[in-house]
This record gives structure tokens, sequence and C-alpha cells, in this order.
DNA sequence: TTGATTAATGAATCAACATTCAAAATATAA
DNA sequence: TTATATTTTGAATGTTGATTCATTAATCAA
């Protein structure tokens, strides 16, 4: 039939978010991923090489996007690190409270892909995360942040954090409204729950 | 053959414990944790229902034993919110890094179960946010925590944060020391990284 | 001791799906 | 137009692994 070709690698790709969001990825059917982006079943595998392929393209993708915005904030001169921080946190929940879908393939199967270990989204994931670290350091060498804290481990907690709340979000985007999430994160973050 | 029964149920959820960490849930075939077990692979059929109702019984045992230590802590009434915010840390890091495959099952399987939304462990996991909000709730009426936090965000995020460390102290533990941990989660919760 | 009951076995069954590939459709070139 | 190249199709293939069940073993009751 050869339609005048859109883009259907794109296609194939939004339909997974919605099948793999609806199913979680085991439970997702590559013909049900074609039907969804209008092409038949073996067409998938015009553009990727096999089911596994789809999800590792989908993180590759985000994480890219995530570490490409949070290194223009890291390299502002212009900012504190304190506003870096916030920006870091407005950064991510925009990104992914932009696509509900999305941000739950992304909440629900980033574990899989750790514990195979393969893909390029390692390495962004890891930039990801070396890059917030920078921003914390900044803040430490310039007396902002104590001196006490564990930056592994504070980068850790909070991206999990972020994490999990954008998970309960995608399930029910009403009862956890960003612009609240956001103020209440950048709050703990910085001062904590003590008065 | 009918061994002198130990206690084959117990051997099994041991068993399945070891593989879905291994392998993660999908990945692991009932013949493997069978084998790990000693039993045939229909034996865990007289046992479990099915495969899933293995991973539920996991998840409700985990929960239901979260849940009733926190309850001791929530009803104490000789120690303030503060103290009890640290004994649910304590608590939450003791029970889960007892067991690194058990803690790699809790946090890498979690979101498949809640996709489900069945099983008893649902309300043990509400039960137990509950009361993680019950004790933020006291300290704020007793003006020991802040009046602005949002309980809901912040103890999602809190949970969330504690989720992820123990994933990647599961992966690693020596990269990410309980006690250090422990103490930095506490920390930063109450008075956050500013100076 | 023997017949009945219960527990355990593991090979056979069966369905589900990822993947393949010969055939069909479309485009391009000459 | 016709021949060739490229893209798409979707039914057939093959594998995998959860689940079943007829058979065997152990235990118990009398």
């Amino acid at each position: 039939m050869r339609t005048r070709e859109g883009n259907k690698k794109q296609d194939i790709l939004d339909a997974a978010i919605q099948v793999f969001a609806e199913s979680g990825y085991y439970n997702a059917k590559i013909s049900r991923i074609a039907e969804t982006a209008g092409v038949a079943t073996g067409s998938v595998y015009l553009y990727f090489h096999n089911k596994e392929d789809i999800l590792f393209t989908l993180f590759d993708r985000i994480w890219l996007e995530l570490s490409e915005q949070l290194q223009v904030i890291v390299d502002r001169q212009d900012i504190t690190p304190e506003q870096k921080l916030d920006g870091l946190i407005d950064m991510v929940f925009g990104v992914l409270t932009n696509n509900p879908s999305l941000a739950i393939v992304f909440v629900n199967e980033q574990s899989h892909l750790i514990q195979k270990g393969v893909g390029d989204f390692n390495v962004y994931y890891e930039n990801f995360l070396d890059l917030g670290e920078k921003v914390l350091q900044e803040g430490m060498d310039n007396g902002e942040f104590s001196p006490d804290i564990n930056l592994k481990i504070i980068r850790l907690f909070t991206f999990g954090g972020m994490h999990h709340l954008i998970q309960k979000w995608a399930q029910s985007p009403d009862s956890y409204p960003v612009e609240v999430m956001r103020q209440q994160v950048k709050s703990l973050i910085k001062k904590g729950i003590k008065i």
C-alpha cells in the first residue's frame, strides 16, 4: 500500500507509548501497537529490531531530552545553585507531565531497563544524575548548601521522590496538581518540614 | 515422595524471591522457582493458585509487616512526632535491607501490582501511607512541623525517595551504606539542604 | 496388613505472541 | 509502458513456558 510516508517510525513510537502505558511492557502486544499506529504487524520490524528496541528507543529519547535541558540550566552563569535546583525541579516535572502516557511508561518500566544495563540511555541517565550532582556541589562550595550532605544519596532520594510523585500524578492527575507538587518538592528539599 | 513436610509453601516463597530478584517477575520461570525450592514444578500449584498469586502473597507479607511495625511506632505516647518520623525511617530501612533479594523484588515489581489493583496488599499499603500521614499531622498540630506542608505529597515523595535508595542499595550495597542513607534521609526531610 | 486418603511428581498439553517471509502493492526509471 | 526496486502486508512459523493431570509415593486408619 505504501501510503505517502508520514513518519511511520514516530507513529509506532507514539503507539507504543500508549500501549505500554495501558498494559505494561510485558503485556503489550506488537500486533496491538501496530494496529494503534495504523500499520501492519510486520511493519514494526522494518523500523525496530525487536520489541525491546522500541522500549530502549523511547528511554533514549526521554533521557536525552532531560539531560540536554538540564545541561542548559547547569551552564547558566546568571543564577545561583538554589535557582538551578528550582529550575531542575520545574524542568523534570515539565517534561514528564507533558504527556501522561509517557510518564507512566517512564516510571513503570525503568527498572527493567536498569536490570538489563544495555542501551545508550544509560549514558544519558548517568549524565543526568551527574549534572544534578554538579548543582549540589556548586551550592556546597558556595556555602549555600550544607557541607554535610552526601551528594550521591541526596540526588537519588530527590529523583526517586519525584519519580514516585509523577507515577501517582499519572494515575490521577487531579489529586496531585503539578503546581503544588513542584512547590512542595522545592520547599522540602531546601528547608525540610521542620519549622 | 511426600518428604516429612518442612514448610513447602515458605520454601517456594523464598525461592520465588530469589528468582524474581534475579530475572524479574515476567522472566521468572515457575520451573526455576520449583527447582530452587527443591520441589517438582507441579507442586507449586498445590500451594499457589498461579504465578501471580505468588507475587501477591509476597507483597501482602511485606506490606503487612511494614504496616504492623509502623502501627507500633505511631501508637507510642512517649515520643515526639519527630522521633516517630526517625523511627519510621529506621524501620523501613531495617525491614527492607534485611534481605537484599526481597528488597529488589519489592522495588522492582510494585508498579505491576498497582496497575492490577488487586490483592489485600493494597489495603496494607494504603494503611501504611495513612499511618505515615498521621505522624506528619501530629507534628503539624503540635507546631513541630510546618503548617504549609501537603501531607499526601510529602508522604509520597518521602516514600518514593527511600524506595529509590533501597533499589540502588540492593544493586550495590557497598556504595550506599545503610547507616549513611538513614542519617541523610532523616536530615533532609527535617532540615532540607540549605544552611 | 491393606485399603483409602493425601501429597508430590514431571511429562504432556495448549495457548499466546514475537518474529519471519513469500506475496502484493506502490513507486521509480528508462 | 514495462521492468526494476522498494515498501508493506499479514498469515504462517516456531518457541516458550504456565498450567494440568494421570501416575506414583507416602501416610494414615482400621
